[in-house]
Formats: structure tokens, sequence, C-alpha cells
DNA sequence: AACTCTAGCAACCGCCTTTCA
DNA sequence: CTGAAAGGCGGTTGCTAGAGT
């Protein structure tokens, strides 16, 4: 909580040249009812004049975040349920740090809410997995825990940790996990869960859900985000819309049984032009910059993460799954 | 009862992108 | 076209309440 008494200057609106002293810090419950009445009444507008017309002492971000994380009316309070606790930790998996996006799949959840969730429950239980695991080798041979969905939970954070190129496959894996609550009915369609540990990676508790094996060609599972399809056919969306041209747009279907003959895989990769898939918009620009774990195995092509068009990723998933209340 | 520690969270900061005069 | 303002977002700070000693 901030001291509530802090003042502040700003000049207010793009032609205004008056100064106004702005208010800083907690909100009082005036300030709450104003900014709310106002919202109700005229509803959203340009946060400056929001801030002035409401008769606010606060600069319009200040406004803006007090609405969005606090005054909505939409606004879900209270602890997070285990569905959302977990839908938070698969999308945190595919999409890292960005908040406002695992936010928009959970209604009623703020981004800030979701930050701080993160940061301070799952991280610090992520932490303390970490150092249990390391400290005691009884727990390579851990049978698991009773509760599959923290199963995946500690599975999809060490993942997430440890091996960008994982990830994305752990997403899959939990997503299953969010529609069926029997860690057997996962092997059933997640890549994860019927896929092999070629990295060594996996925590025991994960291995022990997995048919662990390894073997030299641990870096197989680069394909990001994917899944079996009902035959047992890895389906890999074609980097969720990152490239503009709606007539490749789709999933690609790769034969094979990566499981059985990983090497095919690296081979059917490339031959349903996942390169021009990838990186290339209409134009034939390299529009994405980078895409996790590939740049490891495909030397010279320089994919990034930084401009996917999330919403296409989104739809090419329908297993994805919304929160709904 | 007093003190310390820490988890939780509201709110600010700073940077980047978008919009507009 | 350009620069400034606004909007949006992730990172960080620092306060409060409650638990522990």
């Amino acid at each position: 909580m901030r001291k509530p008494e802090q003042i502040g200057v700003e000049k207010v609106g793009r032609n205004s040249s008056a100064i106004v002293k702005l208010r800083k810090g907690l909100w009082s419950p005036e300030e709450d009812e104003k900014l709310m009445n106002y919202m109700l009444r005229n509803g959203q507008g340009c946060w400056t004049d929001i801030a002035r017309n409401a008769g606010l002492q606060r600069c319009g971000k200040s406004c803006r975040l007090r609405w969005i994380n606090y005054l909505r009316p939409d606004l879900k309070r209270g602890a997070f349920s285990p569905q959302e606790e977990q839908l938070i930790i698969h999308l945190h998996s595919i999409l890292g740090n960005r908040w406002s996006q695992i936010a928009s799949r959970l209604p009623g959840r703020t981004d800030n809410e979701i930050k701080n969730f993160w940061n301070s429950t799952i991280k610090k239980r992520l932490k303390v997995n970490n150092n249990v695991s390391k400290n005691s080798p009884n727990n390579s041979t851990d049978k698991g825990s009773s509760d599959p969905s923290r199963d995946i939970m500690e599975a999809a954070m060490f993942i997430s940790m440890h091996d960008h190129d994982l990830t994305a496959m752990c997403m899959e894996s939990s997503l299953t996990s969010t529609t069926t609550t029997s860690s057997s009915s996962m092997h059933n369609n997640s890549m994860l869960m019927r896929g092999h540990d070629h990295f060594g990676l996996l925590p025991p508790l994960l291995q022990n859900n997995t048919n662990h094996e390894t073997n030299g060609t641990s870096n197989l599972f680069n394909v990001g985000m994917g899944g079996y399809d009902d035959c047992g056919i890895l389906e890999v969306p074609y980097m969720m819309g990152m490239e503009n041209d709606n007539t490749n747009l789709g999933s690609g279907v790769m034969d094979g049984d990566i499981n059985a003959n990983p090497t095919n895989y690296m081979v059917d990769k490339k031959s349903t032009n996942f390169n021009h898939h990838f990186n290339r918009d209409v134009d034939g620009k390299v529009k994405v910059e980078e895409v996790v774990g590939f740049e490891n195995h495909w030397p010279g092509e320089s994919l990034k993460m930084g401009e996917w068009d999330l919403e296409g990723l989104f739809a090419s998933i329908p297993s994805l799954p919304y929160l709904d209340f």
C-alpha cells in the first residue's frame, strides 16, 4: 500500500498547458466512489478527461489502473480456484510473462492480480519443489502425488523454468488435465504424457506419468505448440498465425509417430515447409524474430517470439480453454 | 505483549506502442 | 510527417495484516 497523500504535478490533456496537482498513493473511498459513479454514468473514454471530469486529482493512468484492477463491476474477487491456478500455469508455460494475455483468458481476473499470484505463490512453490527434488535423491523414484493436477502443475512449472523448448508440450499436456481428472486419461491425448523425456529433465512426478526413456535424440521435441489428435498423430499449429499467408493458415499434421521415430519427425517438419510458415509474412519479410528452441536446431533461421499473433495462436488451438464462470 | 518476519497485493515506474493534432 | 500525449503492459516497490517467536 502506498502513502495516501503524495502529491505530484502533471500537465493535463493534449492541448492543455494546465498544471494540476495530482494525488498519488492509496485511493480513498471517496475517490473510488467518484470514479465508479463517473464510469457507470459515462463509460470509458479518455482517461485524462475522466480523471478531470470526475473531479479526481489523479492522473489518467492512475484512474485507468484503479478501474481495471479494482473498481470494474465484472471483477471477481477472492482466491484463485484450482482450475484458474492450473490455467494460469498452462498459459504461462506458453505465453511467459504476458500477463494481460493470460488475464484475457480468465474472466474477472486482472493481469495485476495474476502477476501477483504468480510471483508470490506459484514461483515460491516451484522454488520449494526444486529444492526438495534436489535435496532428496529418493524423489527420483517418486511415485507422484495423489493429486494429478498438482503433478501437472509441478511439471509445467519445472519445464517452464528449465526448458522453454518443452513448455509448449507441457501446456498441451496440461490442457488435457483441465478436462480430465485422472492421470490415466491424460496419457491418451497429451503429447507430453505420450512422449519421452529425451531431455532427462522431467521431474520425477512427471516422469512417473510418462513412458520415460532416454536416447540420444533429445532435441526432437522442439516443435512449439502441438499435440496429438485422436489418431495419435502429432498436430502442430503453424505457429499460431504468425504468418499472414491465409492460404497456409491452419494446422500441419505430422505423420508418423515421433515416439517411435523421432528422426522422421524432424524430416517431416522440414517437408511441410515450416521455414516458410514460421518466419515469413506475406511480403516474404522475416516476421517472427525467434521461436523458442528452434534456433538451437535450425541454424540460420532466426525466429523470435516478439511478433506472434496470439489471437491466431489461440484460434489454432481449439482445445485451449477459457475459464467461463 | 512486543517484536520480527513474511505473504499478499495495491499502486507506481518506466518503457514501448498507438493515436492524434 | 512529426512530435507529444495517451494507452497499455510488465516489473518493481513498499505497505499492511497476520503468523511466528
